[in-house]
DNA sequence: GAGGTCACG
DNA sequence: ACGTACGTGACCTCT
């Protein structure tokens, strides 16, 4: 182990697997990286896990090798290198020189001929040699001495293979391999080999003798007839495979062992390469001194604190600017409760005012409620959403909001997972300044303001509000090439005032009503355990998925039904499968409904109950689901149980506010399937929907052949879980399993629907090309998600790419239905003054608190306002109900 | 922090 | 032959 080490790396095999397992990355001038950023992730990793004292990147080399002369059809079914890939050689070949990283490609050689060559000379000087490769052939190479690690899926997941290692999992010596390969060829290399023999026979065959010679030597005593027959008809076959699949360690080489010593990089051409290649994380393997990361780029923006005796003149700046941008300091954990510390406030002309609000708001709020409220002054931020709970918090009601950049870029790329004022700079500006991540830190360490001294926060605000008036032009523009003004303005930017107004409204909770449920589960959560026990014999941890596998399929010797990537699959599905087989199955099953309601819906419900309104403030999140519906976390209300009756129970502590109000819940009747109607145009669904038909016993009618007064329960059922599959993009596989029947009777499902609806058929095929050639799929109202993954060349890939395609168009769209209803209940309730507030949507459904004088009036401006924001060539339907809690509703 | 499981549309 | 349904979030265990 103190000896030092060589590695030594075949690059042509690293970049093609980095190319085929990352998807296809390009820079803004297109240029393909995504090989090349594999490849330059991978060789960090292996530095940093092997510190080598001497490295060396071997290439192939275009053009005939001597194997060619051997026998002409060498490799002569490989496919050409992809253009995208091909342009990438070029590219690590300058950075590995930039790295001081010696490469070497010969003409007539191959790179794991030098590779092994190269290997050889190492031995002989007494080096630890490490191969890395995605090469199986390299196996052969492995002594003592020398290691190979071989790419595993993916590109940052090596596995080590030393000579014990093969001989354990093989059974062989290394160099046996290349007798191995003389019998079973290389099918990727055009290497013939003995017909008949793969790897199972090769592996016997030479395990029992040794060598190929020793197999001929013995072929009178081999069982098998056909297989002796194979082996003498191709005696030279399998030697001149064997000589094929050997690697040479004898390739002249002009370097010397001393050129390949590690060396200082040549930092500042590898920064500009990785500026070039749009490498941002990559620069962080940059020293600062180089990378100028910090020192550089960093802008410091000019900022000035302010107190009340200035306000009267920053508000006659801003009444003169008739435009201001803004952001609140306060800690997001909880920004319902946490106090609020300060406020940064700039006009266009002027540098940043900082605001100290510590010491309350009050006379802040006296001063700035009609500049925050004035129709004709303009106010721009980023996440407008947190600052607008803040100032309903003051009892402001904003007005006249006109730009938000993180909702601008969601609109831009709904598929980001960070839209933070950093990430906007990186794309769009020259600089970067003190992020919030930066200044707090992320995850469990991350600080609080209240630590952070305030020349840091003024800093920090000062970038955010400059980076925020530069962002306005680019981003709105953006979104207008792509026609989403409509898309913006009518919708997004005003729900972001929706959705703060229902965050500082929350949701009344009858805490003693979760108490009581809460009781009541523990009670037969105790008895389950207890039972659980005994039925399997032992004590163990129910919650854990691991002892129950143990359990059911070890102890109980249960049938293994299906497979995880860490052991044995415990789900509902398997579990469901062993119900017949033993009792303790459907014991698991409900200890398991009964925990997850007690956790996640009692504990975690209970936890959350703002302490002085009873009410339950979710947090909306505008950004984060790809097809533009809109999420909801801590707590999660838009998952409450409703399926099966004892969960439907917790919706009893959902509550009116008080004896005076009501609960108005409203749900779009099949809104995803009457959205594929009318971009499908399909004929039958169009009539179905217009005629206010049963749209699944529709379905049952067609797909299965039967009048419509013949449909069965049964059939319904059937036919309802088709249209849902279709709506995913569906698959046989998928629909059976969702419906327990063979995947051939599944096809014929999917064959028989379109064959009926011929349209929707076409608009799946058109979507999935458009999508293509397109590279993104857009919803009714325009809204864009981009879908690399339909160009993957990954079949697994590609297939979940065209199903994206062909959903996000249906679910956005519904998206799209929704939101605007949203904003112009909200409006409306607004406008006429109404007491009856929005207080919550899940996906097709909106939950009014309607004050008791207003129902009426309120349920048909609510259903006004649904069944009509959009006008779809089929009617849109609206299904009411009405209650004193969430569960009487229905 | 990842993986398994399960709650919703 | 490939191995899957689309979109989310929370809780628990285990490394």
């Amino acid at each position: 182990m103190n000896s030092e080490n060589i590695m030594i790396i075949d690059g042509s095999s690293l970049l093609h697997r980095a190319f085929y397992a990352l998807p296809l990355l390009t820079t803004k001038r297109g240029l393909y990286t995504n090989g090349v950023y594999g490849f330059l992730t991978m060789l960090y990793k292996i530095k940093d896990e092997y510190n080598p004292n001497y490295i060396c990147v071997a290439f192939d080399k275009k053009g005939p090798t001597f194997r060619h002369k051997e026998y002409e059809q060498y490799k002569g079914t490989r496919q050409p290198t992809p253009s995208e890939l091909a342009q990438q050689f070029p590219l690590i070949k300058e950075i590995l020189s930039d790295m001081h990283i010696t490469t070497i490609e010969m003409s007539q050689f191959e790179a794991d001929d030098i590779a092994g060559t190269l290997a050889r000379i190492g031995e002989e000087h007494s080096l630890d040699v490490i191969l890395v490769t995605g090469d199986k052939d390299y196996l052969q190479l492995a002594t003592d001495n020398a290691k190979v690690l071989l790419t595993k899926k993916g590109i940052t997941e090596l596995d080590i293979y030393d000579k014990d290692r093969i001989i354990q999992d093989y059974g062989i010596e290394p160099k046996q391999f290349i007798d191995l390969k003389g019998l079973m060829g290389d099918k990727s290399d055009n290497i013939p080999g003995v017909p008949g023999i793969g790897e199972k026979t090769g592996l016997k065959l030479i395990k029992e003798y040794g060598t190929i010679e020793n197999i001929y030597e013995n072929i009178d005593v081999l069982g098998g007839k056909k297989l002796k027959e194979n082996l003498v008809e191709n005696e030279n076959i399998a030697y001149m495979s064997r000589k094929l699949g050997e690697i040479i360690t004898n390739v002249p080489i002009d370097h010397k062992l001393e050129d390949l010593k590690v060396k200082e990089p040549n930092w500042e051409e590898l920064k500009s390469k990785y500026d070039e290649l749009e490498f941002k994380s990559l620069l962080n393997k940059i020293p600062k001194e180089y990378s100028g990361k910090v020192e550089e780029i960093i802008k410091k923006f000019e900022v000035k604190e302010i107190n009340e005796v200035n306000y009267d003149k920053l508000i006659d700046e801003i009444v003169s600017n008739k435009k201001f941008a803004f952001k609140f300091i306060i800690d997001e954990s909880n920004y319902i409760e946490n106090p609020i510390i300060g406020i940064g406030i700039k006009t266009i002309n002027d540098v940043t005012h900082y605001i100290d609000l510590q010491h309350g708001y009050e006379k802040f709020a006296d001063a700035f409620k009609s500049i925050f409220e004035d129709k004709s002054i303009e106010k721009i931020g980023h996440n407008l959403k947190i600052d607008i709970v803040q100032l309903f918090r003051m009892g402001i009601e904003i007005e006249c909001f006109t730009f938000d950049s993180m909702i601008a870029q969601y609109l831009i790329n709904p598929s980001q997972s960070n839209y933070s004022i950093n990430k906007l700079s990186e794309e769009y500006l020259d600089y970067y300044g003190i992020d919030k991540e930066e200044l707090l830190g992320k995850g469990k360490k991350a600080k609080s303001f209240m630590d952070i001294s305030k020349d840091s926060i003024m800093n920090h605000i000062a970038y955010v509000l400059e980076a925020i008036y530069e962002l306005e032009p680019i981003m709105l523009e953006m979104i207008n090439i792509q026609r989403m003004d409509k898309l913006y303005l009518d919708i997004e930017l005003p729900l972001i005032q929706v959705l703060a107004n229902m965050e500082f409204l929350g949701f009344k909770i009858n805490a003693s009503e979760l108490e009581k449920l809460g009781v009541e589960y523990d009670k037969e959560i105790d008895t389950l355990t207890y039972t659980i026990y005994e039925l399997a014999g032992e004590e163990f941890n129910i919650n854990s998925p691991k002892q129950i596998g143990e359990v059911l399929f070890e102890r109980l010797s249960l049938p293994v039904i299906k497979k995880t990537k860490t052991g044995y699959s415990t789900d509902v599905e398997v579990l469901e499968k062993l119900e017949d087989k033993h009792p303790i199955a459907s014991k698991i099953l409900r200890y398991r409904q009964i925990v997850k309601l007690k956790s996640t819906y009692i504990d975690g419900l209970l936890n959350l109950i703002n302490k002085s309104t009873n009410r339950i403030h979710s947090s909306f999140n505008q950004t984060i689901a790809s097809t533009g519906r809109i999420s909801s976390t801590e707590p999660n209300l838009q998952n409450i149980p409703v399926r099966t009756e004892d969960g439907r129970r917790i919706r009893k502590a959902f509550v009116a506010e008080s004896p005076e109000y009501r609960l108005l819940d409203g749900d779009y009747s099949q809104i995803e399937l009457r959205v594929l109607a009318h971009i499908s145009k399909d004929p039958k669904f169009i009539e179905a929907f217009s005629k206010g038909e049963d749209i699944h016993k529709k379905t049952a009618s067609e797909v299965f052949h039967v009048d419509l007064e013949d449909v069965t329960t049964e059939l319904r059922y059937r036919a309802k879980a088709v249209n849902f599959g279709i709506v995913y993009g569906i698959s046989d596989y998928g629909l059976a399993k969702d419906l327990d029947i063979s995947r051939k009777e599944a096809k014929e499902y999917i064959d028989n629907y379109f064959n009926k609806f011929k349209l929707v058929r076409k608009y799946m095929d058109d979507i999935v090309e458009k999508g293509k050639e397109a590279g993104y799929v857009e919803t009714i109202l325009n809204r864009r998600r981009y879908v690399p993954e339909l160009s993957a060349k990954n079949f697994n890939v590609r297939s979940f790419g065209e199903r994206i395609a062909m959903n996000t168009p249906i679910q956005g769209s519904a998206a799209d239905i929704i939101k605007l209803a949203m904003v112009r209940v909200y409006n409306e309730l607004k406008n006429r003054k109404f007491k009856s507030r929005l207080i919550l949507t899940v996906h097709d459904e909106l939950i009014i608190e309607v004050h008791r004088d207003e129902v009426e009036e309120v349920k048909n401006l609510v259903i006004d306002i649904m069944e009509n924001s959009i006008a779809l060539i089929v009617p849109l339907k609206v299904d009411f109900t009405i209650g004193d809690s969430w569960y009487d509703t229905k």
